[in-house]
DNA sequence: GTGATTGCAAAGCGTTTGCACCGTA
DNA sequence: TACGGTGCAAACGCTTTGCAATCAC
């Protein structure tokens, strides 16, 4: 395929090159959607999108990718309460998450003093951890301006 | 029915006759499978467990219950990297989670230092956090055990 | 007695698989 | 050219729903 117009998710495209896989249509437009969005996306709201723009896309290549886009670390699962099937990109590896309960936001934030309790669990418990996984959910900014607003009216 | 045999499950068996629940069968022995295992339980595992005792007992109620449960806080779902389907206990309500990755064992623990780090993140970022949600996956020390023993074989 | 609860069967939904064709490298 | 990747359709497994019968209260 020939791809034209520059993204910011050239990196991905490079290493999904040098990882050995094939640059194709419905992994550019998976990628691409993913690198352009700050939202949660489902596999059938990827597809949605990427649809509009390359109709002859399956569904099933989408899987496909961000199965793939997974295995290289690129993209992250976001749990939810219900549904955990939404994924976001990873632009530096596994990060903690935050997201914004009403507009859906996900945003990254650094958790150092997670350490010191990952220490004190091991000590305690006995336990070796090999993974944590913290998310914070809450209402961002502008969402809580939209409140105000509209309480104000 | 007529439950002869007195449970570390009885608490529950309470709250849920307090919250205006008939206590049934199946309702029953999915609150007993529940308290009696520090193992995260699927629907389906859950059911299997319970037929052996209550041949009758139909998987559509089994995730019945366990919805009813989940409401009134009673169980917690174990948000895994692949499957999100299985339950355990909540004791004290929500509470972290450490999982055994070898057993599937979860033990719960405290993590009060949490709080500085919500403050920080709300004060850096303008999100309003309404829940946090941690999780730490290792190796406990029975398994840890297991396995040095294995290898000094 | 009465309405909540049950079990069955079927439907629903998201995801995976089989397969022949296609396109990248 | 070779073979990894694709799209379609069908299969799959987990979960939910419709409904008449049942059971706790």
């Amino acid at each position: 395929m020939n791809i034209q117009e520059s993204t910011v998710s050239e990196h991905w495209l490079s290493v999904l090159k040098t990882s050995g896989y094939k640059l194709t249509g419905p992994r550019y437009y998976v990628v691409d959607i993913l690198a352009r969005t700050d939202k949660a996306l489902s596999a059938l709201e990827i597809y949605n999108q990427a649809h509009q723009k390359y109709p002859s896309i399956g569904l099933v290549s989408v899987y496909r990718a961000l199965d793939k886009l997974e295995g290289l670390g690129l993209i992250q699962r976001v749990h939810q309460r219900d549904k955990c099937q939404a994924y976001i990109t990873a632009p530096n590896g596994h990060e903690h998450l935050l997201v914004c309960h009403s507009c859906g936001k996900v945003s990254f934030f650094q958790g150092d003093n997670l350490n010191a309790l990952v220490d004190e669990v091991e000590e305690k418990t006995g336990y070796i951890v090999q993974e944590h996984w913290l998310q914070l959910v809450g209402i961002c900014q502008e969402c809580q301006n939209i409140e105000y607003s509209e309480k104000g009216n």
